[in-house]
DNA sequence: CGGCCAATTGACGGCTCTCAACTCTGGTGG
DNA sequence: CCACCAGAGTTGAGAGCCGTCAATTGGCCG
């Protein structure tokens, strides 16, 4: 990985108080660990090109608890460790702070985690309800609507997770994420173009 | 409801700056709504006796967040209101104390209730783990395990909810975990005792 | 060109859901 | 007191969704 002084992030809504202090770049390649489960929590990290996820691991099967978009800021506990693991969808560049300069620069340290913490809770709360509750096709469905409405909400955008991420990240096998995207676009809910390798979803999904 | 002035919830460690205020006791009818989605979130709970569950909808099939058991507090968020509904599972009697006056008696309630929503995130997170990657048998099984540990740890204990509520806490259908539970009593991993309504499972579920 | 990886697609089986019948307990009212 | 009903639970039959196994395609890279 390459680290680089950098002034800082600008814009994509920092909260206040983060964006007084120096970050670092650094780059990560595809599939590159950022933190591992029971690493210590000593860095904050802040999504400015690519995506990386959260690895929940019970030691036998993958489940992707959430997708780290641009603008994004990750790694935020209360808890001295971290208790799961992160990693790069693709290649990533993230801006790094370490936590102690971040709880001198920001005197309401505590507030900006706890409002991170809460907007985290929220959307494991709104995965629960998807995970425990919803067919293959409504998943699917809900997951691209998540990321339409996160990536740009222009109903046109490149997905850059692998079916097999999307499957880990929404209870199924890869298959099953395969046949549902071929089914909504058999329907014209979606559409995809190019011929990059990732395919890329493209047209409002859903027609919603 | 019948509310009545009381001392104060001794046992059951509550965190520091909790203690130090009057809480009313309420006692909740089974099936009786404790709050609402969207209520303002004025109040926090304590529970005493009975349980409750937070019921995250969608509208159109239940799930059930989290059981909430003696000893538990919750309604704690730092919104303004509760994003979930909240309902008594039994009978069920609550410690409940204005969020307000919380605020005068602790100096740090912000660390308290990060650590709470802390907590709650991680339940949310191993949840999610159960939800997405377990079978039915599995989830019961875990189920039973999280029940015994967070009752009494003895191997034994009562199952204040029904089948329904455990389906719903586990994305599954009711004859499903009905039959989960007879497979696992002819295994002979757990026992049931008891002609009571609610039949009560006994013994080690899963021998540990 | 050949190997590799992501993705797609088909075949098949099984787990779980749905529908349904039945039991048991408790409560209510004649 | 007992008949009746409602609700919780159990169990069976059948269907369907989804997971697994497998073969194939296509792009990328050495």
């Amino acid at each position: 990985m390459v680290a680089d002084q950098a002034p800082g992030p600008d814009e994509l809504g920092l909260p206040a108080g983060l964006t007084a202090v120096p970050w670092a770049k650094i780059d990560y390649k595809r599939d590159s660990r950022i933190f591992g489960e029971g690493d210590p929590a000593d860095y904050v990290y802040h999504v400015k090109k690519g995506a990386g996820y959260k690895l929940l691991n019970d030691g036998r099967r993958r489940q992707i608890g959430a997708f780290h978009l641009p603008g994004d800021i990750f790694g935020v506990t209360s808890e001295d460790r971290h208790r799961f693991a992160a990693e790069a969808v693709v290649a990533t560049t993230l801006a790094v702070v370490k936590r102690r300069i971040l709880a001198e620069a920001d005197a309401g340290l505590t507030q900006t985690i706890l409002g991170m913490t809460a907007r985290t809770l929220k959307h494991a709360e709104s995965h629960l309800l998807l995970l425990g509750r919803q067919s293959a096709l409504e998943k699917i469905a809900a997951f691209l609507l998540e990321m339409d409405k996160r990536m740009a909400g222009t109903g046109a955008m490149t997905l850059p997770m692998t079916r097999r991420d999307i499957a880990d990240y929404l209870g199924l096998s890869l298959e099953t994420v395969s046949r549902a995207l071929a089914k909504l676009k058999r329907q014209r809910a979606i559409s995809f173009t190019g011929n990059q390798h990732p395919p890329v979803p493209r047209g409002h999904p859903l027609g919603g």
